[in-house]
RNA sequence: GCCUCCAUCGUCUAGGGGACCAGGACGCAGCCCUUUCAAGGCUAAAACGCGAGUUCGAAUCUCGCUGGAGGCACCA
């Protein structure tokens, strides 16, 4: 099915709004294919309404990609043989094909009002028809239109679609497909302002920016043969086409909706690529977990990096089933690509989100205090929480939390002092050297490891749970270690 | 309502006529390890929507049903 032919793939958002989980695993699979063929990724941008245009769409949407590390080789900013690749800035082109198509009898000017349009919808609604165009202008002979568009009467272009037979139409994932041609409407193609709609723009630009394949959502399936006419109106040939499955809410119970997406965000998670990064997710965790949705490498591999997909991926293990969105999964990879990362990467990645939780971390302590949190992020924003003691000018912890639980006070007490002898005598503050005579007294004191290293923690990071004591009492420093279990014992003394 | 697509554990999926009393992963439960939290290891429970047909043989092919999803704008 698949050569390896290089590819010219298109990436088409329109910039009406936030780059979500589904748009990003379209633009990754473009880009894919791009990379493994040797092709070329071209980002379009669909802005033909500029009524629903949301200010800041297309640089999220272009911050977004490049945090994924999907990069486009045409596109806006970058310019490429082919542009430009804004649709506005298009407009006369796709008015010249118009004109075109009515030229050839493929199109016509129609005249109706939207008022009557809306008439007309809703009795088909009574009458349970499906709203369509009921062709009243196709008519119209080509003298009179020509009179009255001529004359500045306001006018839509319309396609002139078949009214009997069928159409047949290929997508790379669902093998052919034929659809009745009476059941394909007389879209239009150019609205009253003289702006080309999506179905004109899209396929246009596929044929002029030379797009070889065509992968986009399956919202698109139900209009592929509309498209796939058009072209062969003009007497293209049309590209191969793909349609993603959708994405569906992790119900599973349909696509997720506004107050939903807002919903989740109290939880910790989004469907907003840039939140995810603001959470602290890696982009390499998102790439790895879109791609998975909907595509599969064999029984058992699953962990991947954007190279190791550019490598692997390809259309034919594509699945054409829609999908449930699963956080729990996604925190899984991202698990595990915390633990992927280099130390010193590690640290860096992290510098922004202690910064943020308003600790003045240091990129040389950061390095020393990766390898022991490494393991037990799931994102970087739980880094702080984890390790933010180590920035802490004042740890204080609750006296009550200092007593191991089993304990009374005076115990507790007896074993602080005990403890901050033996750490006092230790040559010097580290696992090897502190940790075996710590145990020595564990073992005297015929106590459990636990309780001895759990009133510790409290008493050196101020937290019930830390990363491992002894590697954190080395990075903190003798010093300040036994300032802190000094002050323990005197908050059990008083 | 009409059109189209889809259908394997709760979820993501492998599977393309015999290798399948269906494999992996997440999650869940139990156990091991363990200074907290994690991570790691092991074990368990858990699915071919239903009905016909084709075939010696069907999760796999065909049809029907059911269920789910998407679409039906001077939006994209």
């Amino acid at each position: 099915m698949e050569n390896n032919r290089p590819v010219r793939v298109r990436f088409a958002p329109s910039p009406t709004g936030r780059m979500h989980l589904g748009s990003g695993r379209t633009a990754l699979y473009n880009y894919l294919l791009a990379r493994k063929t040797g092709g070329t990724f071209v980002l379009r941008i669909e802005d033909t309404d500029r009524k629903r245009l949301v200010p800041g769409a297309e640089e999220e949407l272009i911050e977004g990609m490049k945090w994924l590390g999907i990069n486009f080789d045409e596109g806006p900013g970058i310019g490429g043989p082919y542009g430009p690749y804004r649709q506005s800035e298009r407009k006369a082109i796709y008015q010249e094909y118009a004109d075109k198509l009515v030229e050839a009898g493929h199109a016509y000017p129609c005249f109706c009002t939207p008022d009557r349009l809306e008439r007309m919808r809703q009795e088909q609604q009574k009458r349970k028809e499906p709203p369509h165009y009921d062709r009243t202008c196709r008519n119209l002979s080509p003298e009179e239109a020509k009179r009255r568009v001529e004359a500045g009467e306001p006018h839509v272009i319309r396609f002139k679609s078949p009214m009997e037979g069928t159409t047949t139409v290929r997508d790379v994932l669902r093998g052919e497909i034929t659809v009745e041609n009476r059941t394909i409407d007389d879209y239009i193609l150019v609205k009253t302002d003289g702006f080309a709609l999506y179905h004109l723009a899209a396929t246009v630009d596929d044929h002029l920016m030379d797009i070889s394949h065509v992968i986009r959502g399956s919202e698109w399936l139900p209009s592929l043969p509309l498209h796939v006419l058009i072209h062969r109106a003009f007497g293209w040939v049309e590209p191969e086409y793909c349609h993603l499955s959708v994405f569906l809410k992790p119900s599973g119970k349909g696509k997720m909706s506004k107050r939903e997406s807002a919903d989740l965000l109290k939880d910790g998670y989004s469907i907003y690529v840039m939140d995810l990064k603001e959470l602290g997710y890696l982009p390499e965790a998102v790439v790895n977990w879109i791609a998975l949705m909907g595509w599969s490498y064999d029984d058992h591999t699953e962990f991947f990096s954007l190279k190791d997909l550019v490598e692997k991926f390809s259309l034919e293990h594509l699945n054409p089933s829609p999908a449930a969105i699963n956080f729990t999964k996604f925190d899984h990879f991202a698990g595990l690509h915390v633990r992927n990362l280099q130390v010193e990467d590690l640290a860096q990645r992290m510098k922004p989100f202690f910064e943020k939780a308003g600790y003045a971390a240091d990129l040389d302590t950061l390095v020393k205090i990766a390898p022991i949190v490494q393991e037990r992020l799931v994102t970087l924003d739980e880094a702080p929480d984890l390790a933010g003691f180590f920035f802490k000018t004042e740890i204080l912890p609750a006296a009550e939390e200092l007593v191991p639980a089993g304990m009374t006070r005076e115990q507790a007490l007896d074993v602080a002092r005990q403890s901050l002898a033996v750490l006092a005598a230790a040559p010097e503050l580290t696992p090897e050297a502190a940790e075996a005579p710590m145990r020595e007294l564990v073992e005297k004191l015929g106590l459990k490891a636990g309780q001895v290293f759990g009133l510790l923690r409290v008493a050196v990071t101020g937290q019930k749970v830390s990363p491992p004591l002894f590697e954190s009492m080395m990075i903190m420093g003798r010093e300040r270690v036994l300032k802190q279990v000094e002050q323990a014992v005197r908050m059990l003394e008083g």
